[in-house]
DNA sequence: TGTGATGTTGAATG
DNA sequence: GCATTCAACATCAC
């Protein structure tokens, strides 16, 4: 699920569920998911402080407590929070909660465990060390006409690249090379310039309309790519489909409609 | 039953 | 050092 919108969506939920909360209780399940500490020490660290503001940058959510420390919080392919009461509506995915002086808990469930989730006692310190590049909605057309000048690889592998900009995933990538016309194979600095500002300009459109409504694909124009994407694909046009890797993921285009740049 | 998945990392290569 | 590629990660659903 988890690109820039959705992971938008998660910091609304988060914003109106667990801020100013102190947690009384927190609860590990899955070692693994946390990963720079044991998750005996992250029950520790965690239990008694309270959610004072969070963060979002990219598919990054960052959870700041009251001692200035965060937790950060990524989804993976399959994280999700859950808010409940009720003990029949926590998840059997559910890998750690945190439990309120409410007594609600705010579960975080992923099947499949890609998800990430580090204490932070320097946030700025954690984004500077693994490069985290602006998120999309940050960046400003001059810094992304600069960044894609010169690049050799595909644009879609581009997009999809942390370091570069902060919150494009597989889906949102071909939807933007698919409105566009830009075949994802293109090399990025053969695109003209021109081509580049309607990238750039697409890519701010479809990530702020998704955010709007709250990564709710059913709400999403009906002449959107992600909605028949499936192997009997027409573009409008009528030209097939394409589905091949690029950049190393799951890549769906229209040769006949979108144009390739090398 | 095998395959692929809305993501990231770290090793390998150029 | 930088840019790019790609297998590995863990598990479920079709």
């Amino acid at each position: 699920m988890p690109e820039l919108p959705e992971v938008n969506t998660f910091k609304r939920y988060f914003d109106e569920s667990a801020l100013h909360q102190k947690i009384a209780r927190t609860t590990v399940f899955d070692d693994k998911i946390i990963r720079n500490m044991s998750g005996t020490a992250f029950e520790q660290l965690t239990q008694g402080r309270t959610f004072t503001g969070s963060y979002r940058r990219g598919k990054y959510l960052f959870a700041r407590l009251d001692n200035g420390h965060d937790v950060l919080l990524h989804f993976g392919m399959t994280g999700d929070l859950n808010y409940y009461a009720d003990e029949v509506d926590r998840s059997k995915y559910e890998r750690f909660v945190f439990q309120f002086d409410n007594d609600f808990k705010l579960g975080f469930d992923c099947p499949r465990k890609f998800a990430r989730i580090l204490y932070l006692e320097d946030r700025e310190a954690y984004i500077e060390e693994i490069k985290l590049g602006p998120d999309v909605l940050e960046l400003s057309e001059e810094d992304f006409l600069v960044l894609t000048k010169k690049k050799k690889g595909s644009i879609k592998g581009f997009l999809l690249n942390q370091k570069y900009l902060a919150g494009m995933g597989n889906l949102y990538a071909d939807e933007v090379c698919y409105q566009t016309k830009v075949h994802p194979a293109s090399v990025v600095s053969a695109i003209p310039t021109k081509k580049r500002k309607a990238i750039y300009a697409k890519m701010q459109e479809v990530i702020r309309y998704a955010v709007d409504r709250n990564a709710y694909y059913k709400d999403y124009p009906e002449d959107w790519l992600w909605q028949w994407r499936d192997a009997d694909a027409k573009a409008p046009d009528g030209s097939s489909v394409e589905i091949e890797k690029i950049g190393g993921r799951t890549t769906y285009s229209f040769p006949g409609w979108q144009k390739l740049y090398q």
